[in-house]
RNA sequence: CGGGGCGUAGCGUAGUGGCUAGCGCGCCUGCUUUGGGAGCAGGAGAUCGGGAGUUCGAAUCUCCCCGCCCCGACCA
């Protein structure tokens, strides 16, 4: 079917619409593909449809022949399911939950581990029967705080999750190997640039677990990447490299110092230069030789709170998302005056590791970054109002409850890997896999028989790929100032054939043409609006982003029409009679 | 939830107390034009986010409400 321009759904947009921000969404709106109805809440227009249907149809491709099996659980879910893991309170604001006419609970399924687990739970009962893996492609929903980005983040996306059930960790191993490949094609396939880096399981439990990111500016994930090896991962996920304990005879003692006014590590810095009696002998005073301690109230999951106390070097702070990613379940947030007011031994701008510690007389838990290493020295505060601690050496002055990967990540900072310097950048997670184990499997009850006889339960892992996300996200890595550039496999079309001019020859060569390739196989998008403008025409080839543009115009009396490339720009002339086995070849059919 | 911005026709916008709410794009009609968002002429399209109030008079001032966007918090 060649799709007309002059019959199809579509009106582009030549203004960029005021609340779109990111390219992405200025364009996919721009150009006719999606319109927003509310909130991140999107409708598809025939051209979008199109492209989210072939990134659709690409995923499942690639989850067919990777062996795994597609099934279609409801998106309307019933309360009991998210009960028995706890989740239907835990998901908090973001499930969006409605009742029926009986009043009876009900949720829009925002994942689906339950409902798979019940799932092989209901078939299945032996240990011959795995290992097994399925998967569906169904619209999820979540009502996130704050959407953004048009379909970037949407409350209504389209998610592919899988889910593997094996008897042993081996067999989990196995079919997370297999999983990691098969996204590894898939988003080749989708023509997506991507790094997987590692990343905190966080709220889903488990061990292992990567995140596929696409590299943009707009990425809503912060990861690192090593210049010298193949390291990458989350930066809540980043190690610090363990530095070498050092041997600290020799050392001077520490010595405690008056230090007025330096109740911030700016200020301590600056005075421990201006005074005689406090300067270095070697060099100046940096804030990463101070200790800096910065105090959280912890929230457990049964809403005890506790102080804990980080120590980190002065130069750096506390990364929110780490200490979260660290700290899940539990919940902190920053000391206040209350809490202080509660806790006489911490005195505000001068803590120093002297009263920290579950051993010292206040039990605060006391963490140090992982470059606090037994050897180092610090400049601390004294505890006094006032006063700080010079030359105070981990391992001899004092120790900590052990360590903790809180410390904000920065570029240049040391790979765990190779010891090679780290850069920052962004991305947006296009996929993530997980290890889940057998959270999911001993909630549900989902246990087979083993070859003796005895119960076994299940471990599973647990993969997912933002479908709708994807398209999104190929927009972002690829358009220019004039529109999109789809790859060929998730563009609309193969060709987009315009024809221009005010006579019939061109508009008539131009639809044969388009049968002709269609009959190849090529999928043609032709431009056969009379009366419209050639300018507009070749704006509007441009902003839709089919990877070939054929024009037939001016030169077809003398038996040529152009082809152009949509990604360089390079555009050359072609004879007529070469024209249909020429372009079938550019679109590789 | 905190901070900032905004709400005027399908889209982008002007208009801070005074005539019939202006302009551009898009749309309709006619003529001309046809290789880089054409020209001319005519036309349709707006309860100015909603409600209440102040005023001779409100898009404009006041109060309440609703909604949207961005940043942050949040987020498998």
């Amino acid at each position: 079917m060649i799709t007309r321009m002059s019959s199809l759904f579509l009106r582009t947009l030549r203004e960029d619409p005021a609340d779109a921000e990111v390219p992405s969404h200025r364009y996919l709106v721009r150009a006719g593909y999606v319109r927003r109805v509310a909130p991140g809440i999107f409708s598809w227009l025939p051209l979008g449809y199109e492209v989210y249907r072939n990134v659709e149809r690409i995923v499942r491709q690639e989850m067919n022949s990777a062996g795994f099996q597609e099934v279609h659980f409801p998106a309307l879910l019933p309360r009991e399911a998210y009960e028995a893991t706890g989740r239907w309170s835990e998901y908090g604001d973001t499930l969006f939950r409605l009742q029926d006419r009986k009043n009876a609970d009900y949720l829009l399924g925002p994942t689906h581990e339950e409902m798979f687990t019940l799932m092989v739970k209901g078939e299945y009962s032996s240990y011959k029967d795995l290992p097994v893996t399925l998967y569906q492609i169904q619209t999820k929903y979540r009502d996130e705080a704050r959407p953004r980005a048009g379909i970037l983040r949407g409350r209504e996306f389209v998610m592919k999750d899988s889910y593997s059930f094996d008897i042993d960790d081996a067999g989990l191993e196995a079919s997370y190997a297999r999983h990691r490949q098969a996204y590894i094609d898939t988003f080749t396939r989708l023509g997506l640039e991507f790094v997987i880096v590692s990343a905190m399981s966080g709220a889903m439990g488990g061990s292992a677990s990567e995140e596929f990111l696409a590299p943009t500016v707009v990425g809503e994930d912060s990861f690192v990447r090593c210049t010298s090896c193949d390291y990458a991962a989350n930066v809540e996920a980043v190690v610090t490299p363990v530095t070498q304990e050092q041997d600290f005879g020799g050392l001077p003692a520490s010595h405690v110092e008056l230090t007025p006014n330096a109740a911030s590590i700016d200020d301590l810095v600056a005075l421990s230069n201006s005074v005689e009696a406090l300067r270095r002998a070697d060099r100046d005073w940096e804030a990463a030789d101070t200790l800096k301690i910065v105090v959280f109230m912890v929230t457990d999951a049964e809403g005890t709170q506790k102080p804990l106390a980080i120590g980190i070097p002065g130069d750096r702070e506390v990364d929110g998302k780490r200490l979260e990613a660290v700290l899940h379940p539990r919940d902190a947030r920053p000391f206040e005056e209350a809490d202080f007011a509660k806790h006489l031994a911490l005195v505000k701008g001068y803590i120093g590791p002297g009263v920290l510690g579950s051993q010292q007389a206040a039990g605060i838990e006391f963490l140090v970054d992982p470059r606090v290493v037994e050897g180092t020295s610090w400049v601390s505060g004294a505890n006094v109002s006032g006063s700080h601690v010079y030359d105070l050496v981990a391992g001899r002055d004092f120790s900590a409850d052990g360590s903790i990967e809180v410390a904000e990540v920065r570029e240049g900072d040391l790979c765990p890997e190779c010891g090679g310097g780290l850069t920052l950048a962004r991305g947006i997670e296009i996929g993530h896999i997980f290890q889940l184990g057998r959270k999911y499997a001993e909630a549900m009850g989902l246990k087979v028989q083993g070859e003796t006889g005895e119960l076994v339960t299940v471990t599973m892992g647990s993969y997912g790929i933002g479908v709708s996300r994807a398209v999104a996200a190929i927009a972002e890595q690829s358009h220019d100032d004039k529109g999109l550039i789809w790859p060929r496999e998730v563009a609309p079309a193969d060709v987009h054939v315009i024809a221009t001019g005010k006579s019939d020859e061109p508009f008539d060569y131009a639809d044969q043409l388009a049968a002709d390739l269609e009959a190849r196989g090529v999928r043609v998008l032709l431009d056969d609006r009379r009366g419209v403008s050639p300018g507009v025409k070749f704006n509007d080839s441009e902003l839709i982003g089919v990877p070939t543009i054929v024009v037939v115009g001016k030169r077809l009396p003398e038996g040529f029409i152009e082809v152009k490339d949509r990604a360089t720009g390079e555009r050359s002339d072609i004879a007529v009679s070469d024209a249909l086995v020429q372009i079938s070849e550019i679109c590789g059919k």
